[in-house]
DNA sequence: TCTGGGGTCCTAGGACCC
DNA sequence: TCTGGGGTCCTAGGACCC
């Protein structure tokens, strides 16, 4: 196998960094971006979360109340509050191309992971030291064509250039060179393998695993037992092994939109009337989308105590129309109004619909 | 802590067919 | 009359990623 030279690009603090940008009083103040935190009583979580505001204990994911008292507490000591912004998915997508835009100026062989992650195959380049020459390059002309800063990992393989970009944020070059790509993997915590969540680094931890070095200890075959096909892999990453392609063709398989009420709520209408707004975005997606068909439609109901229904129905045939979508979906969520499929008559926290199986 | 919204991929059981 | 093995499709749930 010829020698590859991987990049992966990654976008600083995003969708906060834009923000910034195009506010400048902003500058030098903790920035937070993600739903509204309604004075602590909101429901959603941290999107993207500045360098400052991550001073404070605010990261991704963290619930907006968090967030919301975090910044408090930081006032009672005298810091600036948070300043909390609600994303504007349109403002980054746009962002997003641009940055593309001049990565492709670079390798045509670019591989868009998000709105705000690319890999970008730098094979031709011959040397890393080429191909170092070229991430800075790449970093210079974001950073004033987009006054925004990236990270980037450079290796061997995707999975090499990935774990990469996250050691030197922000504004990071992180170069992994073939021959050091087990000894840089070794130290790392199993949680830095793309792939081990929470739930894997719990199970793990549990059986004294904590690094990639004490992940090594195990066969293939002991992998494969415990984990299954994702074992097989997990045994060639933690060597630093990954023949994944950077690929430029991506097709969506399924679309789909979802709505945490304001309040949880067993009110027949309320509900309905959430799943048909809902379907209608959803149409909406898939018009403006180059399919012409689908053919299931699946809902999701999460109820008050976050355990989470699925219910899905394969079509006779592909369809194409928001009746269908709409039919389906009240269809498949009727029955947890009922006392049978909800005994307990619990209350509805979030409904989603999704169409899959698009041609 | 009290947990969004957009997705992808994998597993496992049961139905059904040959 | 109790029993194969392989393959595919459907459904539900769960882990994970950004």
């Amino acid at each position: 196998m010829k020698q590859r030279i991987i990049a992966h690009l990654d976008l600083d603090a995003f969708f906060a960094s834009l923000e910034e940008r195009e506010t400048p009083w902003m500058a030098g103040k903790p920035v937070v971006v993600g739903s509204d935190p309604l004075e602590g009583q909101g429901r959603g979580v941290v999107s993207t979360a500045n360098y400052l505001a991550r001073a404070y204990g605010i990261r991704s994911a963290l619930p907006i109340s968090k967030a919301w008292q975090f910044s408090l507490d930081a006032a009672r000591r005298g810091q600036p509050e948070a300043i909390f912004v609600t994303p504007d998915f349109r403002k980054y997508s746009k962002a997003s191309r641009a940055v593309m835009e001049i990565i492709r100026k670079y390798s045509a062989v670019v591989e868009q992971a998000s709105v705000d992650e690319a890999y970008i195959d730098l094979s031709n380049y011959k040397s890393f030291v080429q191909a170092e020459e070229v991430c800075c390059a790449i970093k210079n002309e974001i950073k004033t064509q987009e006054r925004i800063t990236a990270s980037i990992g450079l290796g061997q393989n995707k999975l090499i250039a990935k774990i990469a970009s996250d050691m030197q944020k922000p504004d990071g070059l992180t170069i992994i060179l073939p021959k050091d790509s087990e000894k840089f993997l070794a130290p790392l915590s199993i949680r830095k393998i793309p792939g081990i969540g929470p739930k894997t680094e719990q199970s793990f931890n549990a059986q004294k695993i904590f690094k990639v070095e004490d992940l090594k200890k195990y066969s293939l075959a002991e992998l494969e037992e415990m984990l299954g096909k994702w074992g097989t892999a997990l045994y060639y990453k933690i060597r630093g092994l990954d023949d994944s392609a950077v690929s430029e063709e991506y097709e969506a398989k399924s679309i789909g939109e979802q709505e945490t009420f304001l309040e949880d709520t067993l009110d027949f209408k309320t509900v309905m009337e959430k799943m048909e707004f809902l379907c209608q975005g959803v149409f909406r997606s898939f018009q403006a989308s180059d399919f012409q068909s689908f053919k299931n439609v699946t809902i999701t109901a999460r109820f008050a105590d976050f355990e989470t229904k699925t219910r899905s129905h394969t079509l006779k045939k592909n369809e194409k129309t928001l009746k269908t979508i709409k039919v389906e979906a009240m269809r498949l969520l009727m029955p947890f109004f009922d006392s049978r499929e909800n005994p307990r008559r619990k209350k509805i926290r979030l409904v989603g619909v999704r169409i899959e199986r698009l041609a």
